[in-house]
DNA sequence: TAGGCCATCTGGTCCT
DNA sequence: AGGACCAGATGGCCTA
């Protein structure tokens, strides 16, 4: 479920009830651990600003001023403090949600699962994921340019190789690499390469410049680096063993996608804190 | 120990 | 009015 908790076994998981029921015993008994003190006696609507280091003076005035009179009539503190805790619960459960959505989103990325990983962060599922569909969508675009090419126009040649569920037959065992095709420039190796990031993104320089370079697989997302086939690991090794590679992640997207800059992602330029 | 990542709380804004 | 969504602040945990 929540997967966080995994790694962090002091957070539960549903905390919906357990952290209700602590929220309000630190609030009716007076709890003093790591949070502020004063959170404790404070009314709800104070806390921030005390977790700002406003005075206990200034947080009456700021009360006050939070709340309109009619407010101040009808709710009483106790009505103040249950409605906080059901604002915070379903925010609470609003992000619980969102990082299931998060673990979905994990679970079908192509990348190395298993013990010995590292969790993708939040950040990098969505930039992995973003690249994901893009690299698809190039699959989906090359699979329909090559069907037509075959059985559409041209000489009307018999392409009596053609396997469209075999990467190898379609382009790389091909005499010579379709116009455009990486493997024309510099595909005959086949580097171990990130097949999520597109070239153009996936290098330091591109990325470094961007502030994004935390984002990429080589910075310490896997736990145990050395354990896998190369810079991402095993299930990073040109789609592994078995896994037919589809080509055109091999290709930059499409130009008329903007790629990973801080233009197309400006906040994540200035997530580091 | 610093930095990254995260959960949670909180107040504001928008929508129904 | 109530709920959803968002962003800032804060503190905890983990890793290099």
């Amino acid at each position: 479920m929540d997967s966080d908790t995994s790694r962090v076994s002091s957070r539960p998981s549903s905390p919906e009830g357990d952290d209700l029921f602590l929220s309000a015993v630190k609030k009716s008994v007076g709890f003093s651990g790591a949070v502020s003190s004063t959170q404790s006696d404070s009314p709800p609507e104070l806390r921030g600003a005390d977790m700002r280091g406003i005075s206990s003076a200034e947080e009456d005035s700021m009360a006050l001023k939070m709340l309109s009179k009619k407010d101040r009539k009808l709710l009483s503190e106790n009505e103040l403090q249950s409605m906080r805790l059901k604002i915070n619960s379903r925010e609470r459960k609003r992000m619980h949600d969102l990082n299931i959505a998060m673990d979905g989103l994990r679970e079908v990325m192509p990348y190395a699962h298993g013990p010995s990983v590292r969790k993708l962060s939040k950040i990098a599922t969505l930039l992995l994921a973003r690249n994901y569909i893009l690299m698809l969508s190039n699959s989906l675009e090359e699979m329909k340019r090559l069907v037509s090419e075959i059985y559409g126009g041209g000489s009307g040649a018999h392409h009596a190789g053609f396997h469209p569920s075999s990467c190898g037959t379609l382009t790389h065992a091909a005499a010579a690499p379709l116009p455009g095709h990486p493997a024309a420039v510099s595909h005959s190796s086949h580097p171990v390469h990130h097949p999520l990031l597109p070239p153009a993104v996936s290098t330091a320089a591109s990325l470094s410049g961007t502030g994004l370079s935390a984002v990429r697989p080589h910075h310490g997302l896997l736990k145990a680096p050395s354990a896998g086939a190369g810079p991402l690991g095993a299930g990073f090794q040109h789609w592994g063993a078995g896994i037919p590679c589809p080509c055109s992640m091999c290709q930059v997207p499409p130009s008329h996608v903007p790629g990973m800059s801080a233009v197309s992602m400006p906040r994540l330029t200035s997530d580091s804190k």
